[in-house]
RNA sequence: GGGUCGGUAGCUCAGCCGGUAGAGCAGCGGACUUUUAAUCCGUUGGUCGGGAGUUCGAACCUCCCCCGACCUACCA
């Protein structure tokens, strides 16, 4: 296909390659080669959960004959009989191939089938001795060729960065990584039908931004050739989704993929997926309350509980969760802090340049106690925390405080030391909009590559009026990874970036 | 960016004080009609991440580089 595809040539050959290619070029001149006329009718987890409670003489009185297909996992061959165990997408179910049943040509092929071939099986349950229930063969065939050896059947694949860079072969080896995509699909599914359980409705909204807004983050670039443009990858779907709040959609929501051009760690992948969703005649403590709804949910939908371990520690969503505003947060934590200090601009400054932070002569009091909360207090926020009232000036799209208007009525919500979500009361005033995004395009200017452009044409959209509203975004693969106990973002993204082979 | 650990057969891993490479699984050949990571006998696989150096001799020691994991920092 591309350049960076391997040629047959380039491919790494080794003898059991070489040997299975052998095996497939004499199944090419025996018949047809990967065929797809196997009419596989039954599933392993179904079967064993239908008849797993039937005794042997019941399965003998009413036999129940299967067609099961799978991968063969584990290969048993004792001279003219053998088991195998395959794998379909129910799980594993072992099969007995005797010689007696399935003739002495097909015996003969069966026992030069490798690990790792899919093949498919036909023949009426049994118990073993050990009383398995097992599927006797009376017919099975080769469906499908495997070239490439599997890891080993024991240990399995465990380097991590194998695992990453080839999904499918851990897919096929690893339950735990079955399981975890199993159960990310059924947390988007369990947000999905929250959402629209409440009424809100789902939209598409671009990828494709002329001007990447909604969030403060280095964008990647792209070019469109037909219009000869600059476009740039969605770094969140914020400002499309006020634009259709205006338009009368009063409750929306994008559950989709963000791209942010900025570092990669165990909490950090290039592209990754969001729930954003806005309200109308909405505000920021509805929206905690809501966000908090929303997580149990989820939670009860993929694990059946609220209370669970995360790496070892028990995490509670059942209780309410806190509500902080930075100052309270350092306090509860970190008492040894004074109200007095905290307030104290002078005072912060002195013990954040102690504390090797960087700062700016023009850092309001609000970002340097939010600095002063990231610096001593955020990595031990293991319960569910809002953390609320952020600094106006770190919040361009959000709404200031009817009592301060330095601050603003927005919050973050943290679970194991980690932001989940941010969330505020919308920014309605198209007049106070228009000078936050000048006071940003000033910053971008002076330097600050992550602050946002001045958007007209979102400018013009809130002069049409959008009504009071609260909008909020939900990281989602930092929600899977606390549901099903991932400690890297990585374990919870099918194909994650990696720098190339 | 910094720190720690790692890269040896297709996979999982040993390899001590420097003496030129091992096991299990997989593969190949053989035995075996109720196995469970089947078992038993025999057997084929290696640019020891790459390069340079020290040495009579390097998987092992030194230096440089590449790749990865984890921690940390940065970045939201």
């Amino acid at each position: 296909m591309s350049d960076q595809t391997n040629t047959p040539q380039e491919q790494d050959e080794n003898h059991i390659i070489a040997e299975r290619r052998a095996k497939l070029t004499e199944w090419r001149a025996t018949g047809k080669a990967y065929p797809n006329d196997f009419e596989r009718e039954n599933i392993s987890g179904k079967i064993i959960e239908l008849y797993d409670a039937k005794t042997a003489e019941e399965l003998e009185a009413n036999p129940v004959e299967v067609k099961v297909a799978g991968r063969v996992m584990l290969k048993r061959v004792m001279g003219k009989a053998s088991f195998i165990t395959i794998s379909d997408v129910g799980g594993r179910i072992q099969i007995y191939v005797a010689r007696d049943k399935v003739g002495e040509e097909t015996y003969t092929a069966f026992k030069r089938w490798d690990i790792g071939d899919i093949v498919g099986v036909v023949g009426p349950l049994f118990r073993t001795k050990t009383n398995e229930l097992t599927v006797q063969a009376n017919e099975i065939r080769l469906l499908s060729k495997s070239l490439r050896p599997l890891p080993e059947k024991f240990h399995g694949l465990t380097d991590q960065e194998q695992k990453y860079r080839m999904r499918h072969l851990d897919l096929i080896m690893n339950e735990q990584s079955r399981f975890t995509f199993m159960a990310r699909s059924r947390i988007v599914q369990s947000i999905r039908n929250y959402m629209c359980s409440h009424g809100f409705l789902e939209v598409e909204t671009p990828m494709m931004h002329p001007i990447p807004g909604g969030a403060s983050a280095r964008p990647f670039k792209t070019h469109h050739n037909a219009l000869d443009m600059e476009l740039f990858l969605r770094i969140a779907p914020e400002l499309y989704l006020k634009k259709l709040v205006v338009g009368g959609f009063e409750k929306v929501f994008e559950l989709n993929r963000n791209f942010r051009n900025e570092g990669m760690s165990p909490r950090h992948n290039p592209e990754f997926t969001m729930m954003e969703f806005y309200e109308a005649y909405s505000e920021y403590n509805k929206l905690m309350d809501f966000t908090e709804g929303l997580l149990r949910h989820s939670a009860r939908e993929a694990l059946g509980a609220e209370v669970f371990e995360y790496q070892g520690r028990t995490l509670d969503l059942s209780k309410p969760f806190d509500r902080l505003t930075m100052v309270q947060a350092i306090m509860k934590y970190r008492p040894h802090y004074t109200v007095e200090q905290l307030s104290d601009a002078e005072w912060l400054r002195q013990k954040l340049t102690a504390m090797k932070v960087e700062l700016k002569p023009d850092m309001g009091l609000g970002t340097l106690q939010l600095l002063m909360f990231e610096e001593t207090t955020e990595a031990d926020l293991w319960d569910p925390t809002f953390i609320v009232d952020y600094p106006a000036e770190i919040s361009p799209l959000a709404r200031s405080s009817n009592d301060n208007p330095e601050i603003t009525e927005r919050f973050e919500l943290f679970i194991v030391g980690r932001e989940i979500a941010n969330g505020f009361s919308e920014l309605n005033d198209p007049e106070d909009q228009a000078a936050r995004f000048m006071a940003q395009a000033k910053a971008k200017d002076a330097g600050d590559e992550e602050a946002m452009y001045y958007d007209a044409d979102f400018i013009r959209a809130l002069e049409y009026g959008l009504p009071p509203t609260g909008g909020c975004g939900i990281g989602i693969d930092r929600l899977v990874m606390l549901l099903t106990d991932s400690p890297n973002i990585r374990d919870v993204i099918l194909f994650p970036q990696m720098r190339p082979e």
